[in-house]
DNA sequence: CCCTTCATTAAGCATCCCTTAAGGAGCTCC
DNA sequence: GGAGCTCCTTAAGGGATGCTTAATGAAGGG
């Protein structure tokens, strides 16, 4: 289940064909305190991506069975994990490229560990954000797992929280079920089930006890979002 | 320009003690399309980040006056604007020290100005989240799933949405039946259905009632596209 | 051991929109 | 200028999707 992120293990995706660079790279990383999955190519990556979404990936170039820049833009497509490109040659062209395209930072090897270490905290510094969030009138205390509006306490079940705190990660984008399920629930509900709609109506609901209204846009056919204050 | 917020000029404030690459640099960054704010050292940098805050810092280190750890963490400290140091040295602690402490990201000179711009719109594109796509008035946020023009809502149903993404996609370019089936169907619609054409008319019709004319084209016995806003 | 809280299931209902089909309009090549 | 395409328009049916409500059961605290 979605507890609190900040005393759990921090899990790395490392998609590396080489097995002898895998190793150490492991080795560096598991040393640092992360747990870290290793995918030799691209496609298992992606899969594995899938199957338990890590918190950041590390995609060394040069793989043999996909192309570096393609899977990096189906990583993101998936998700709004963080990457880091570890590459061999220095084409500045190729680094433009994957960092428009989608990743976040690129490492020229050789490279000395600490760095990847430093840089790796770097995206999850970011990822963390801010204690409180507030979009318009709405604040959402994520580490006190507090919600208030206009200065309101609004009391939420634990899943409602979850939801709300998955929605505002990033306002205005829009979550699809399945990301959903697999950010809450931490599992593909059964197909046909219609949880997801009870919580969001039960969230709507509490929201709506407080004084708040229309936060929540259902997107047909694909999921929810929350409304940004601007448009 | 009558753009939004979002379309606006974004301000860069560039510290940096040598003229000459200051320069250089500004010239860069203003052809790129950024207003570019500079401070000779590390004082006048904390002062004009107080008076007109941008949207991001290029810290050069070797600076006279204090020291760029230093100045790094007192522009943190100020709010959460996204820094990239630059230096001459290659050192690995000085750098993991800067990024730990309080950087996004670190170049060593000399670098390619096409990678410090790629590097910068890295940070845009964390700050601001997802993208939109503009074709004159036209708006799309592919994940928000909506599309505006000329600043008013569109509302599309998810067919409709699917096609004016995969469209938008290529401006100009012309995509065949085959393509926008697959692509959005999924699969090869059984030959002889007028599906396409319907949802295409749909949309066209929705777009009308928006303000919008003329955005989609028909190329007859091959597809459609939709219009660059200048070619 | 009871009582509260919460997650889940299921059924009924309202709404949306995808598809189908048919007739008309427009283009192209003779 | 007409034949034969291709494309546009329209409207309606029916299926898909989401909302609401209420009942059931599990979990946890007093």
């Amino acid at each position: 289940m979605a507890e609190k992120d900040k005393g759990e293990t921090r899990r790395i995706l490392l998609i590396e064909d080489d097995p002898e660079i895998a190793r150490l790279l492991q080795a560096e990383l598991a040393e640092a305190g992360y747990a870290v999955e290793w995918a030799s190519g691209g496609m298992e990556g992606l899969v594995k991506l899938r199957q338990d979404p890590p918190q950041l990936v590390i995609l060394d170039l040069g793989l043999p069975d996909i192309d570096g820049a393609e899977i990096a833009r189906r990583i993101k497509q998936h998700g709004d994990v963080p990457i880091i490109v570890l590459t061999a040659t220095d084409a500045v062209e190729r680094k433009v490229q994957l960092l428009l395209g989608g990743a976040d930072d690129y490492l020229t090897k050789p490279f000395h560990p600490a760095e990847l270490l430093a840089r790796i905290q770097v995206q999850f510094r970011k990822a963390e954000g801010g204690e409180v969030r507030r979009i318009g009138e709405l604040q959402i205390d994520v580490e006190g797992r507090r919600v208030r509006y206009a200065d309101r306490d609004v009391p939420l079940s634990p899943k409602e929280f979850a939801l709300l705190e998955l929605l505002s990660s990033r306002p205005g984008r829009v979550f699809s079920r399945d990301e959903i399920e697999k950010r809450v629930w931490g599992r593909p509900l059964d197909s046909g089930s219609n949880v997801v709609d009870v919580h969001v109506a039960n969230l709507r609901a509490k929201l709506r006890d407080a004084g708040a209204f229309g936060h929540l846009r259902t997107v047909r056919g694909v999921g929810y979002a929350l409304r940004q204050p601007k448009g």
